[in-house]
RNA sequence: GGAGAGAUGGCCGAGUAGGUCGAAGGCGCUCGCCUGCUAAGCGAGUAUACUGGGAAACCGGUAUCGAGGGUUCGAAUCCCUCUCUCUCCGCCA
């Protein structure tokens, strides 16, 4: 959520940043609702006021019967309070409902553009494969070498789910190993294990609700819904907390199963495990001073690429577009891996800051000293990475002429030693 | 699933025949005094949000005692609903 106090003193200047993200007026309608509401909250807490200083009367006066007056008249002004406050909720909840609907203004150094045509490439890393061979695209590896299993996950389940078997199984455990001890043993980040089903609160809080419902597995009785990354339980793990400034940047780096509903993407990449509606991914995420974020936002993605690298998968680094990035976004990286099979680059990892926008939805705070009032903190995410992608581009790059893939020497280890899949 | 207990400020913990209670007391913390250092001791201060005024320091108002609703001139205190925690029984990975 944007500081509404500063939309009210900066209503042109947040609207033009806004603006670039390419949507509509997104604060239409700001300035009516405020005034509004602070009419009826002016005009309903003078009542009050009023009401309270004639209770505090009617208290000292010991014989009750020489303060009917006072009680018949506040009997009215207490009437009034409350028609005045049913009307204020109903604005309040509007405005509240209208804050929670704006999208973060994309940082100074996200570069405008308009869609992902416009995002810039910052580095790249490794060569792109160029195989001696008509290379596969994942899905015939898989299937071939029986480590996949689209049709019966699509029995199990319905599309966009897949059984792994065998190596194939292994190999996405033992990336996840290898990713949380990377980031927990060399990053500094702690691991944890949340829970996949998260309630309404963590998804305002993160910025999936309540704009978003469509993409997400809900349960009702309870209401719940299924996490569609682990920055929604892991960012709320401290929702409505005060931390020490002693304690940041607080990382943490956790595996949870992703489910996404994927809905609008209907004809997309129905092959394989490129999209799917449950995939596995490795999250980082960090809380960090505000004075700190940008340069964890580049230490974050770094430690992203690390594996990437540590696969010796090539892949390059893109700063999105005004356009491209997310709801809760101010500046985000993508990490994109080449995958031979396809003969292109995909998205594995996305790694974004997201200013105070989350903290302010979700209540993180801290103090800058002991006598200072809270500030918000800075919240900042990453996958690190996704792990069905990462296997996606492991048997493709790695794939050989007769048909088998070789493990990358780093995973081996937790291959129980195994270095080719035949 | 059945039975019961409970949710108060950073923490602990008073407060229920409704009224100067944003809330005693203690701990912690901050500042000052004292002191060879530390400790102890003494004094003062120490919630959050919104809102009005002010350049600011700051001053005023409103709200908040798990959440929401109700009764009342007035509720931490009474009533209803919900959530969470704990104990016992049952069941279960």
């Amino acid at each position: 959520m944007l500081d509404m106090k500063f939309i009210r003193e900066n209503l042109e200047e947040a609207e033009r940043r806004l603006r670039t993200r390419g949507g509509e007026a997104y604060l239409e309608g700001f300035r009516h609702l405020d005034e509004k509401r602070r009419a009826l909250l002016r005009d309903s807490e003078s009542l009050k006021a009023m009401r309270n200083a004639a209770s505090e009367e009617i208290a000292r006066i010991k014989d009750k019967s020489q303060a009917q007056d006072k009680i018949l008249e506040m009997r009215e002004v207490s009437q009034k309070i409350k028609a005045m406050d049913e009307e204020l909720k109903l604005v309040d909840d509007e405005l509240q409902m209208f804050m929670l609907t704006v999208p973060n203004l994309p940082a100074a150094a996200t570069p405008v553009g308009a869609s992902e045509d416009d995002n810039v490439i910052v580095r790249s890393w490794g060569d792109p494969r160029q195989l001696s061979f008509s290379a596969k695209p994942h899905w015939e590896i898989g299937e071939s070498l029986g480590i996949l299993d689209f049709e019966r996950g699509a029995k199990l389940t319905g599309a966009r789910f897949t059984l792994y078997r065998g190596a194939g199984a292994r190999l996405e455990r033992a990336l996840i190993s290898f990713m949380l001890d990377l980031h927990t043993e060399q990053h500094g980040y702690q691991e944890v294990l949340p829970p996949f089903l998260v309630n309404r609160e963590s998804m305002i809080g993160t910025g999936q609700l309540p704009k978003f419902a469509d993409d997400l597995f809900t349960l009702r009785d309870p209401e719940f819904y299924l996490i569609p990354t682990a920055e929604v339980p892991v960012t709320n793990i401290h929702r409505g907390e005060i931390l020490r400034k002693s304690d940041l940047p607080i990382c943490y780096a956790a595996h949870t199963p992703c489910f996404r509903r994927e809905a609008g993407s209907y004809g997309k990449d129905t092959r394989g495990l490129i999209r799917q509606h449950q995939f596995n991914k490795v999250e980082l995420v960090k809380f960090t001073h505000p004075s700190e974020s940008d340069a964890e936002l580049e230490k974050l993605t770094a430690n992203a690429a690390k594996v990437l690298e540590l696969l010796e998968l090539p892949y390059r680094v893109m700063a999105l577009c005004s356009g491209d990035i997310g709801f809760s976004a101010a500046k985000t990286y993508d990490l994109e891996v080449w995958l031979p099979g396809q003969s292109c680059y995909r998205e594995i990892s996305s790694c974004s800051t997201f200013g105070d926008f989350q903290a302010r939805r979700a209540g993180i705070r801290f103090r800058e000293d002991e006598k200072s009032k809270p500030e918000f903190v800075h919240t900042l995410n990453g996958s690190g990475l996704a792990v069905g992608r990462t296997l996606v581009a492991i048997l493709e790059n790695y794939q050989q002429e007769d048909g088998s893939v070789l493990i990358p020497e780093v995973l081996r280890p937790y291959m129980g030693g195994l270095e080719r899949i035949a």
